[in-house]
DNA sequence: ATTAATGTTCAGAA
DNA sequence: TTTCTGAACATTAA
């Protein structure tokens, strides 16, 4: 499920072992022959990244980063059920991948970071980052102010009438929300996930610029959210914790927390599940 | 046995 | 050109 709190709090949980250190080892674990794509293939990319260090650990929309003084890039996207952990993983036989590091000040000591995904749909690219951040859009939470302002919000939803649900699911318009921040980030804002994004007003993208912040910066925070199956776990495989903070996903038919007065409707849009407060939100 | 689940990407049709 | 649909990837739980 990671969605752009969830690859934060991964990237946040593996920064310190992996900055500043050297790549001593990539290693295959049992299961890397199955489903993971690896690009290229696992033999090239351990040769590729062998001894580089790691000069930088961050988060590209929901993609892990992991940039090697080569100037080649790990490129994780954990999809449906990946993550990065450095201590134990849910079970062994869905790990994928193992970056075996160099000691630091203590040379003698080995750390790692293990990719585990039980179903398999992740990806691992060893590539140039630049070259998959050109098919996005700007960051949903970027550094970049310039992209980040609410006239550019506005400029974007004016990209397209489909749904304004549809289009924040849409990476290339805005990175890094999924459909759970989607549904609660329109919730917050009080705007109808129905409604085309070419009319969303002026002011409602000032509480879309608002709300996105707050709900991803918040979800941060909580270090994510777990959902009732308990696949998503940060570094150290523990739960995160925003799930209790979600107003509208997955509480179709419970009182909403706002109004207090109408029930939470589930709606399907593009074949996933949308949560909304109708009369919250317009 | 069927269905749905958090993501991405592609093909093909409307 | 834009938008929508379905499928594919693989797994598990309800």
């Amino acid at each position: 499920m990671p969605e752009l709190p969830e690859v934060e709090t991964m990237v946040r949980g593996i920064r310190d072992v992996m900055t500043g250190r050297s790549l001593r080892e990539l290693r295959p674990c049992p299961c890397v022959c199955r489903p993971l794509t690896l690009s290229p293939s696992f033999d090239e990319m351990a040769r590729r990244a062998k001894g580089q260090t790691v000069t930088a650990v961050r988060r590209v929309a929901k993609r892990v980063v992991i940039d090697l003084s080569s100037r080649d890039s790990f490129v994780i996207e954990p999809r449906m059920t990946g993550l990065m952990l450095i201590a134990d993983p849910p079970d062994r036989e869905h790990l994928r991948l193992e970056w075996c590091m160099a000691g630091g000040r203590r040379a003698r000591q080995t750390k790692s970071v293990w990719f585990w995904d039980r179903r398999g749909l992740g990806v691992v690219r060893l590539c140039d980052p630049d070259e998959l951040a050109r098919r996005l859009g700007s960051d949903a939470l970027g550094k970049d102010a310039l992209l980040m302002m609410e006239s550019d919000w506005h400029e974007v939803c004016q990209r397209t009438a489909r749904p304004i649900k549809v289009a924040l699911l849409d990476q290339k318009l805005v990175a890094g929300i999924g459909n759970l921040y989607a549904s609660e980030i329109l919730h917050e804002a009080r705007i109808s996930p129905l409604r085309p994004a070419s009319k969303v007003t002026r002011e409602q993208a000032r509480r879309l610029h608002a709300a996105t912040q707050h709900v991803l910066l918040d979800a941060i925070e909580h270090e994510g959210s777990t959902l009732g199956d308990g696949t998503y776990r940060n570094a150290l495989n523990q739960s995160g914790g925003y799930q209790n903070a979600h107003r509208v996903y997955d509480r179709e038919a419970e009182t909403c927390l706002t109004c207090e007065r109408s029930r939470v409707a589930r709606i399907v849009q593009a074949q996933r599940s949308t949560f909304f407060c109708r009369r919250c939100q317009r």
